[in-house]
DNA sequence: AGACTACCCCGTACTCTACT
DNA sequence: AGTAGAGTACGGGGTAGTCT
């Protein structure tokens, strides 16, 4: 309800399913799908939305026949070398973590089994659709949308996202970007694995500078981030089951709870700084109660 | 403790129909 | 004619429960 004026994922970008092979009661006998080995005339892509991949990840490339003979129904999945966030298309699980986005820079050809994503103007960064794609608030919806087994395309298209993301991207793209680059370090076999629990926070980053550009009322954030607790997070190299430890109570945004501040906070100075809240922070609660008048 | 079984979850392949 | 969405079938893998 609080979303329903903002725009649509579909307004934001060109959400599409990927191809179908020909049944293989029609494929000729020598006509070749797709292959591990580069194939001539073939183009770089993913047929499988490989099991337990990470968002940070892409599925294994292989090499496709575009041949109409081989592909009669091309959809959104033949075009290559466009920029996409590549979404699961049968969900994740039957948890509200059912969705994964993968950035996919170089645009790959996929099946069926993907739904492509892709910016309708230069403006939108891969970044923050990744983000977008990732948020809780995009699996919360796709989970009371849809208890059915795939994310369907319309359904997708539907997702509610921020109004002001042109403005205030940069910070979203930015916290992508940390964690991105935490998790795939660049030379993987010689450094050290990254730490969980710093990952974990990058990735929290992440979904707070998100829900700071929807502006949800503290009150329902937290509503939306209790959502998914004693759910496991799929698709990150980490344990992560809930947002907020299970005896917390304030209704504080998300980017003021992990914020330094709070951090080098103890629980008892927090309860003290709630008391005492300064004017600005007293006029934010207001504004929250009269929100949720009940 | 180990073997076996039934069941469920999930991913994939393929097909069909309604709709534009 | 092409696409979206739904339906069916099937198999891999995990696991709880039971049997030996």
């Amino acid at each position: 309800m609080w979303c329903r004026d903002y725009p649509s994922f579909g307004e934001l970008a060109h959400i599409g399913k990927g191809f179908d092979f020909v049944g293989q009661d029609n494929l000729p006998s020598d006509a070749v799908t797709f292959s591990v080995r580069r194939l001539r005339d073939g183009v770089p892509g993913f047929v499988n939305f490989d099991r337990g991949l990470q968002v940070h990840q892409l599925p294994k490339r292989v090499w496709i026949n575009l041949d109409p003979k081989v592909i009669p129904t091309p959809r959104t999945g033949t075009t290559t070398k466009v920029p996409q966030i590549l979404w699961n298309y049968a969900r994740a699980k039957r948890s509200p973590w059912r969705l994964k986005g993968l950035l996919d820079r170089e645009g790959h050809a996929v099946t069926s089994r993907f739904l492509t994503v892709r910016p309708n103007n230069d403006i939108v960064p891969l970044e923050l659709l990744w983000a977008l794609a990732n948020s809780p608030i995009a699996n919360a919806f796709a989970h009371s949308h849809s208890m059915k087994r795939d994310n369907l395309t319309g359904m997708m298209r539907s997702i509610p996202v921020p109004i002001v993301w042109e403005t205030d991207a940069a910070a979203t793209v930015q916290a992508v970007k940390a964690y991105l680059s935490a998790v795939t370090p660049e030379m993987e076999k010689l450094s050290p694995s990254p730490d969980p629990q710093q990952l974990c926070r990058l990735l929290l980053q992440v979904d707070a500078e998100v829900l700071k550009l929807y502006d949800l009322p503290p009150r329902l954030e937290r509503q939306l981030l209790d959502y998914f607790r004693g759910h496991e997070r799929q698709g990150v190299p980490f344990f992560f089951d809930r947002y907020y430890p299970a005896d917390y109570e304030p209704c504080f945004p998300l980017h003021e709870y992990l914020s330094d501040a709070y951090e080098q906070s103890t629980a008892g100075s927090m309860r003290d700084r709630h008391e005492s809240a300064t004017p600005e922070m007293a006029a934010a609660m207001e504004a929250a109660v009269d929100a949720f008048p009940e």
